[in-house]
DNA sequence: ACCTGAACACCGTTCAAGT
DNA sequence: ACCTGAACACCGTTCAAGT
């Protein structure tokens, strides 16, 4: 493992393990056993640290073995709670991925990409096979990643309500889209 | 105007200006022509400070004259799309707002609790009317709000593609929602 | 009750120097 | 090419002292 590699993984457990405010160059240069401006001979400065650590974190995941198996829709159901689920069990990593980046990161814009892609075409394999509404697939999967997105964001801040009778798990929010879509879908239950 | 509410509203000034990592303690108490620790003397800490600001924002948006006129599901329609485009056009305010709270505060939670509650009757008014599907008015709720939450939030990370053929405003995806509920509902169109 | 000024530990970043 | 150590400006926070 390179001394690059070796940083973007102290960051990210760093990340895990005590939070975006503990996220120091100078932390992360001493889990590592360097000095402390070590980082500035490997990133331009601390974004770009974050950037690499992000775009690890997409790729990661986007090459996790995923049995593709089913029904298109049962698939796509699939991989948009398995997004909701990571986004509630790693906040961090989370909000640092699809945070305002300021500067464009050439790499972190092709994963983030690749991520995207892959996600519309599931949406549009269901389509094809009228168990979702037809449309523009982008648009149909924004409002899906959409819907993911700020169900998790929200849970996470602590404005969804978690008990009495208006409890809803992100996930569950996520299943009451799905169910619309399928009702408006040609091949859908009326 | 009280010194306190001098520093929330310049503390609010700052994150409108130059984005919340311009927002600092020292920086906040010289707009205010204090010195660099007064703030101390009206605020625990700076989250303290920050609930603050959340919470005001919270209370101006509420005591907004809103034109509240129209049939409930219009109003619904207005009073989502208006949480939309502040989200947009204010993000600092948007994110600090709806960020996580580490601690709980207990004006900043009131704030919110009653923001969401406004909501919720405007859902359930619209239920009454038949113009949305019946259920729990949270749940429906939750989900309007997650995807508002999530289409402003992914916007404003450049996350949505903004041109071509797949190209969506948040609240594009605002009414996507809205005319998949209005399918299922009891007086809706087919 | 409210404010000031000095001080502390910490951080991102830069620079000169070392191998 | 990669790393170290000193230094700078900045920040949140604390403390003793002033009115």
């Amino acid at each position: 493992m390179s001394t690059r590699d070796a940083i973007v993984a102290a960051a990210g457990d760093l990340l895990d393990e005590a939070g975006p405010e503990a996220v120091t160059l100078r932390g992360v240069a001493q889990r590592v056993g360097l000095s402390h401006n070590a980082p500035y001979k490997h990133f331009a400065d601390k974004e770009a640290l974050l950037a690499a650590v992000a775009t690890a974190e997409l790729r990661r995941r986007a090459d996790a073995p995923r049995p593709e198996r089913g029904e298109p829709l049962a698939i796509l159901k699939r991989m948009l709670r398995d997004n909701v689920r990571w986004a509630v069990r790693h906040p961090a990593r989370f909000k640092l991925t699809f945070g305002s980046w300021t500067r464009h990161d050439k790499d972190l814009g092709e994963a983030a990409h690749a991520a995207r892609k892959r996600f519309v075409e599931a949406v549009a394999a269901a389509q094809a096979g009228g168990a979702l509404p037809p449309g523009d697939p982008e648009r149909v999967s924004a409002m899906l990643l959409a819907l993911g997105h700020g169900a998790a964001d929200l849970a996470l801040g602590g404005h969804l309500s978690r008990e009495g009778k208006g409890r809803a798990d992100p996930e569950d929010l996520v299943d009451d889209l799905f169910d619309l879509l399928e009702r408006a879908a040609p091949r859908g239950t009326p």
